[in-house]
Parts: structure tokens; C-alpha cells; sequence
DNA sequence: CTAACTGCAAACCTTTTGCATTGAC
DNA sequence: GTCAATGCAAAAGGTTTGCAGTTAG
């Protein structure tokens, strides 16, 4: 559900353009974060990489994060902390959508739309303040947990 | 900025009314939130709570933190982590209110309005998903920093 | 009185850092 | 060839937990 490809170049090829030496760890890390098919977290960008790269450092999966993040290439989640105190990431997307993270069942959803990226100017307009990153993830109970059995699978505070 | 005092009870009134055994040092952890001026986190909650009462201990600080956020009467918040990976916490407020933190400066505003309130509608009629916990965070520039010098202060990436 | 809570200390988990070596450009 | 990135190991930072003693209701 993350990976609806962009249109333009790959991670890697924006990372070359701006300038950022390409080894065989970040191209390895890139295309993983590329690929994932959910929110991948440090550890299992670590894990999945040393799939293919058995020597490659839990301490280089931690620096093309933070480089990553700095380009602004890849935002940071919390997702509401349903699965502890990890960070995910996922591929900046080209338009603004927001993280809905059922607290019984752990499942996120990612509805998209004008609405959510009108935020920015409102914000702009009323407060003269310029949002760069917008996190926006809402805790609840999805439709299927709340319509199904009453008692949760997988409660969590948030 | 973040204490206007609801109308209601008081936290320490409502932990009660949620069947929590009151303890001196709950009660203080309860009325340093309140009274706070800024968004603590648990190291602040610590050394305030210390204070007055030199014998607590942080992991009273975590649990009751803990208890208050699984009673849904705080809510947790990260701030971009702009000030590290500390979570802060504020008492849960009436009226949803978003926090738009200067990645330059590190201030951090809460616009409230009818704008965020009506978020919580349309995921629900759009999705089926049913928000109880929302968190909306901006980081970007603030007024200030925009307009003033453009060497920031104190850059953080995200 | 008794279950729930506290202080304590140790463990835990994730992330960061200094340093010598390796490698991309 | 040179500067930047990697692997390594150790430490940091924030939070959690098991346990024995204490206390609110």
C-alpha cells in the first residue's frame, strides 16, 4: 500500500542528485525502502538488508536513515507507538496522506486526499508558519474492529 | 499556553473518578501537568515532582505517566522529536489543537480551530475508522524564523 | 486487611559515537 | 589520491521490570 511507485526517479537516483556518495549498503537500503510493502522500522531494514548483505552494520542502516531524513527523501512515523517505541519510514510521498492506526488490531491505513494536503496552506495562511513536514496519524478503532467483536485483539494505550 | 484549565474536574478528580488509587505522588505528577507552561516530558516530570517530594522515584514517573495515558487522559506527543526522541505530554485538551514546531527555533504553536475538530468527521464517514487519539505535528519554519536571519539557530532534520 | 503502589536496582531496547580501515569518485 | 562511508565495539539515552516493603481504600 506504501509503494505506489513515483513517478520520477528512484530513491537512489535522487540521492546521487543531491549529492550523496552511492555505496552498495544505501543502494541495498534505498531499494528495500523502495519495495517495502509496510512501514519498515530500523531494525527490519537491518534485518531484511542482511538478507542479501551478511556483513552489513546495524550502525550504516541507522546513518542512510538519518541521511535520508535529512535530504527529506524519507519521512519519519511513529504510527501512535501501537508497537513500541520504533521509528518507520517510508518513501516521501508525493502527496500528503495521513496514518490511521487501529489500536486493537495494529493495522494502518493511508487514505489520501485534497483534504489533507489543504492543511498546509491553512496552516500557512492563519499562522504564518511554513510546514515542511507534516505528520498527521490518528489512533482509533478501524471499521472492522469495531464492528466485529467487541473485545480487541491487541489493545494498546497509544 | 497549554494550561487552559478546563472546566471540568481536575486530572487528580478524574483519576479518581476512574477508580485510580490516589497517592501523594500521583497527585503531585497530576498537578504538575496542569499547572505546566510547556510540554513536559518524564525527565521534567521527575525533577519537578522532586521538588517537592525528594524521595520519588522515575519509575513512579513512568508508571503513573503510563496510567494517565492508557486512562486516555493525557495525550502523548513528539514534536517532531526536535529535542531528541523524548515523548511530551499535555493534558488532554477539550478542543483537538495541532502543534506546528520551528525546526529553526524550536517554538512550538497550537492554532486550535473548527478546521481540526472536523478532521476527526470526515476520516470517520470517509473510512469507517473511528479516531480517538489524534496527533497532528508540523515541523517547518515559523514566522519568525522566516522572516528574520535566515541562519537558523538550531537546525534539526526532522 | 489486602490488593495495588512505591522505591530500588538491574535490565532492556533502540540509537549514537569514536576510531581504524575501506572504498567511491 | 582523498575525503567520506563502513564495521566494530562501547556507550548513551530513555524506559521497563522483578522484587520486597509500604500504603490507600
Amino acid at each position: 500500500m506504501i509503494t505506489q511507485k513515483e513517478p520520477g526517479e528512484s530513491l537512489m537516483e535522487r540521492m546521487r542528485a543531491q549529492g550523496v556518495r552511492i555505496t552498495p549498503q544505501r543502494a541495498l537500503i534505498a531499494e528495500l525502502l523502495e519495495n517495502a510493502r509496510d512501514h519498515l522500522d530500523a531494525d527490519s531494514v537491518y534485518r531484511l538488508a542482511r538478507r542479501t548483505d551478511r556483513g552489513i552494520h546495524r550502525a550504516t542502516v541507522y546513518r542512510t536513515l538519518a541521511t535520508l531524513k535529512r535530504l527529506r527523501l524519507i519521512d519519519e512515523l511513529d504510527l501512535m507507538h501501537v508497537e513500541g517505541e520504533r521509528h518507520f519510514y517510508e518513501v516521501r510521498p508525493s502527496t500528503l496522506h495521513i496514518h490511521l492506526v487501529c489500536l486493537s488490531c495494529g493495522s494502518v491505513q493511508e487514505p489520501e486526499g485534497r483534504f489533507w494536503e489543504s492543511m498546509k496552506g491553512k496552516v500557512f495562511r492563519e499562522t504564518g508558519f511554513k510546514p515542511e513536514i507534516v505528520r498527521l496519524e490518528m489512533g482509533g478503532r478501524c471499521s472492522k474492529c469495531r464492528t466485529g467483536k467487541k473485545k480487541a485483539t491487541k489493545v494498546r494505550g497509544n
